[in-house]
DNA sequence: TGGAGGTTTGCTACTGACCC
DNA sequence: GGGTCAGTAGCAAACCTCCA
């Protein structure tokens, strides 16, 4: 049954200013989107865990800037919940992700010239919510398998993995859904506005940053897209093929672009949108009960090699259990401190106010 | 509320079985 | 005998529960 939110409505606006914050590329931060994900999360969470929901709605209720006259804004303070899919929370985690991996992979690319970087992506075929832990369980051990095996482990000087769950939302083939697959469509005979045959399944893959040796693509190290697919279905013994994509690291005139691969790298575990569907409030709230239970005490993040080397050796904070304030987002420089403003979160006008 | 201690998870290194 | 791979122990870190 479909059940739509509604949420209560304040009677008097707030006096003050709505906060509009941008990044250094002009990007709206959207705080207000992230923290009304983030109530209609705690309402799940009310059935699934009410101590989870506690802590999400003291999250990012209040903010405090730091602001200068040109418009620019620096988080100085929030209260952080860090469960794991709260929206604001696992958006600050995502960004101290890519922080923590590109200086890394810059620290790697320093201290051992000439090394390529690669993107590796390792799925499995799609599983039940019922099957997601045992699933995620098997590909943790897949991933050490393959890590030992002899090919990989002369090809990899040093790698981060880190887990993408999605979650099948739609519960018919739209048209662009069929344009995007029509060739396994067609062989199930389905058309657009038939039943989607995965709907409410899970996705769970891995994207892997891997540093491989100089002369990796003409020596005997070389592994090429069909032997990784080999493996990891031996690693994982699978008894059919799955989907592994490899692909050799943007090059941008001379300059290879870690930040690319290292953005695609670190996304998000779980996008808020695969959990938070206010047009079915049931599936939402069955979605967030799985998942929950199946990243209890996981590691989504990892690090081996030469990349766990830099990140020992750069001292970094802990992705999952870190400062979520200073995420290390480039900043634009001031010669003068700014000017430290509060805003306060307002359930019903869904906009955070300064005070 | 915070600290202690037990449990769980995952990375690394080692060992032994198997195959050529 | 050497190479490969599966299994496992050791260790570190995260997580959870209990108790003062």
């Amino acid at each position: 049954m479909a059940n739509h939110i509604i949420l209560p409505a304040e009677t008097q606006e707030p006096k003050g200013r709505i906060l509009q914050d941008k990044s250094s590329t002009g990007k709206d931060r959207c705080w207000a989107d992230r923290k009304a994900n983030n109530e209609l999360l705690a309402r799940a969470y009310d059935i699934v865990d009410r101590r989870k929901a506690a802590r999400l709605r003291e999250c990012a209720t209040i903010l405090i800037m730091e602001e200068w006259a040109d418009g620019s804004k620096r988080l100085a303070a929030m209260s952080s919940c860090r469960v794991r899919l709260c929206p604001v929370c696992s958006w600050r985690r995502a960004l101290k992700t890519y922080a923590n991996t590109l200086q890394c992979a810059q620290w790697v690319q320093r201290e051992q010239r000439g090394v390529h970087w690669l993107m590796l992506t390792l799925t499995v075929k799609n599983c039940s919510g019922a099957e997601l832990r045992n699933t995620l369980d098997e590909m943790m051990h897949g991933w050490n398998r393959l890590t030992q095996y002899s090919d990989v482990k002369r090809a990899l000087r040093g790698w981060y993995r880190g887990l993408e769950i999605t979650h099948d939302v739609d519960p018919l083939i739209t048209p662009s859904r069929y344009r995007q697959a029509h060739e396994y469509y067609d062989r199930l005979g389905l058309v657009p506005g038939a039943k989607n045959p995965g709907f409410d399944t899970f996705h769970p893959h891995f994207h892997c940053l891997l540093a491989v040796p100089p002369g990796y693509f003409k020596g005997g190290n070389y592994i090429s897209a069909d032997r990784w697919r080999e493996l990891w279905a031996l690693a994982m013994g699978l008894d059919y093929s799955p989907e592994v994509r490899i692909e050799k690291m943007r090059v941008r005139g001379d300059q290879l672009d870690l930040q690319h691969s290292v953005a695609e790298a670190a996304k998000y575990s779980c996008k808020p949108g695969d959990y938070i569907l206010p047009d079915d409030w049931e599936l939402s709230v069955a979605t967030v009960a799985t998942l929950d239970l199946a990243l209890a005490g996981r590691r989504l993040i990892a690090y081996g090699g030469a990349l766990r080397d830099a990140h020992r050796a750069l001292n970094l904070d802990d992705e999952e259990t870190g400062d979520l304030i200073d995420v290390g987002e480039p900043q634009q420089d001031h010669a003068e401190p700014g000017k430290m403003v509060t805003y306060v979160w307002h359930t019903g006008y869904r906009q955070y106010y300064s005070i």
